[in-house]
Formats: C-alpha cells, structure tokens, sequence
DNA sequence: AAGCAAGCTTACGTTTACGTTAACTGAAAA
DNA sequence: TTTTCAGTTAACGTAAACGTAAGCTTGCTT
C-alpha cells in the first residue's frame, strides 16, 4: 500500500492552509477517500495537489489545473475525447511558450534595470 | 513629437475592452495625458501596458506589475530606494526562474501525456 | 439639424480563490 | 474526567479584476 496523507500534513508540506485544500476539494480537483468523516490523501492526491499548485505559479486558474488533471489522468476515454485533449495539449503549449517569451523578455528587462540601478548607485 | 494612442486603438491593438484600460488607469498603473477629457496615450503609455499584460501572462497581480513599472522607471531615486529595487528584481528572478522550471516540466508532462493519447488512439 | 459613434463618469454586479468565524466531533493526553 | 487538539461542516466575508448598464458629452457626417 502506498502512502497516506492527513490534510495538515499536505498542508503543511505546501504551505498552504487546509481551507484550501478543502477548497480544491469542494471544486472536485481533489478525491480523498474518508476513514470516518476524517480525509485521507493518497500519493495519488498529493500528486495531484502538486499539479495545481505548479498550474497556480503559471497563472492557471483551477478550472484549467482540473482540465489539465483529468487529461493527466490515463483512464479509458473514447476517440473524440482524447481528439479534443489533444487539442487542449496543444493550446497549453502554445502558452506555455508565450509564458517562456515572456519570461525571458523579463529576464532581460530585469537585466537592463538592474544594470541602471547600479550604475545609478555607483554614481551616488 | 511620438506617436499617440486613443483609448480604443489600444483597445484594439491589444485585445482588451476601454473598460480594462480606464480601469488601470483607475488604479494608477497608467497615466494618459487629456485633450479635454479624453484619454492621449503615450508611446510610453503603451510600453506600460504592454508590461501590464505581459505580467499578467505570467500570473503577476497588478499591484506587482505596477511594482515592474515603477521599477522600469529611470526616474531618480536615493540610495535606499535603488537598494530596495535591486531586492525586488532579485526576487523577480528568482520567481521567474521556479516558473521556468515549471513550465519545464509541464511541457514534459504534456509530452507524456500526448504520447500516451497517441497510443490510446492507435489502439482503437 | 439630427443622428451616430466614440468617449466619459458613476456605480453596482460578478467571478475566482480562498479567509474567517462558529459550532460540532472524536481521539488522545494530562 | 476534563481539556486539548486536529479534524469536520456550514456559512458569510473579502480582495482582485474587471463586466455591464445608465446617462451624459463631443465630434463628425448625412
């Protein structure tokens, strides 16, 4: 069996409060099972977790970290729903690149400010 | 004299509604000039909001691309000023970096998973 | 002169992503 | 046994980032 995980270990683990994971759950991103009324978080979840909180540092909102999820998730689908997540694969690239852009446009301006600030200091 | 922008070519340049724009301006991350009461954007001007968009691809709130904008500005600062920018690029990058990271291995993971719906599809 | 498009202000509405009590439960420690 | 702690549901609150609608002005253009 793999492992568990309580809620605050989760949390904790992320920093993140157990509110939000609740949320995330209340938002079906997430699926623990129950011992009881008490959450139980597998490898699985923590995974996932993991999934959402990487999409939220990119500027994904969670109804996109769950698409990206359920075309993570390698269960049966027909034709046209694995045509159509490959389509949203490809959306996502083309993102994702824009974002490596863009990135590296920062980087760059960064650079230059940087580059201003110290000579300004220098210059003090 | 440079070029100047309406509210609307703008608009239309970037693909954001009027309302978007004044809304910036509203919380003071643009600053057009009037002829009466209407808006005259800058080359400049533009440039913000160019920076404004591009943060926000990249999932940066307003408050930090106002930050960016500030820290764009080759106006004169003091010492601790200078100091203090040269922090928040620094944390920039660092931000930046981690997000380059991520999208690393979303694009392998979008790899992985198109060549898994690849498969699934041969299969049927 | 009349109308229309583009712009303006004001203000309330909406969605997303949680924060923040409140009030309860169950297990473990003192 | 009492308290404490981690967990739970339910519900209302909130900040950010605009959307939307009303009602007004201005500058063409027909």
């Amino acid at each position: 069996m793999s492992k568990e995980y309580s809620i605050s270990e989760l949390a904790q683990e992320f920093d993140i409060t157990t509110r939000t994971i609740r949320f995330y759950e209340s938002e079906t991103l997430l699926h623990p099972k129950r011992r009881g009324q008490v959450r139980i978080y597998s490898e699985q979840d923590r995974v996932h977790l993991k999934l959402i909180l990487r999409g939220k540092r990119l500027g994904f909102s969670l109804a996109e970290s769950k698409e990206l999820i359920t075309l993570y998730d390698p269960s049966s689908q027909n034709t046209k729903q694995l045509k159509r997540f490959l389509e949203k694969i490809s959306e996502r690239r083309h993102s994702l690149e824009q974002q490596l852009e863009d990135i590296q446009i920062m980087q760059h301006e960064l650079d230059a400010a940087e580059q201003r600030c110290n000579i300004a200091l220098k210059s003090l």
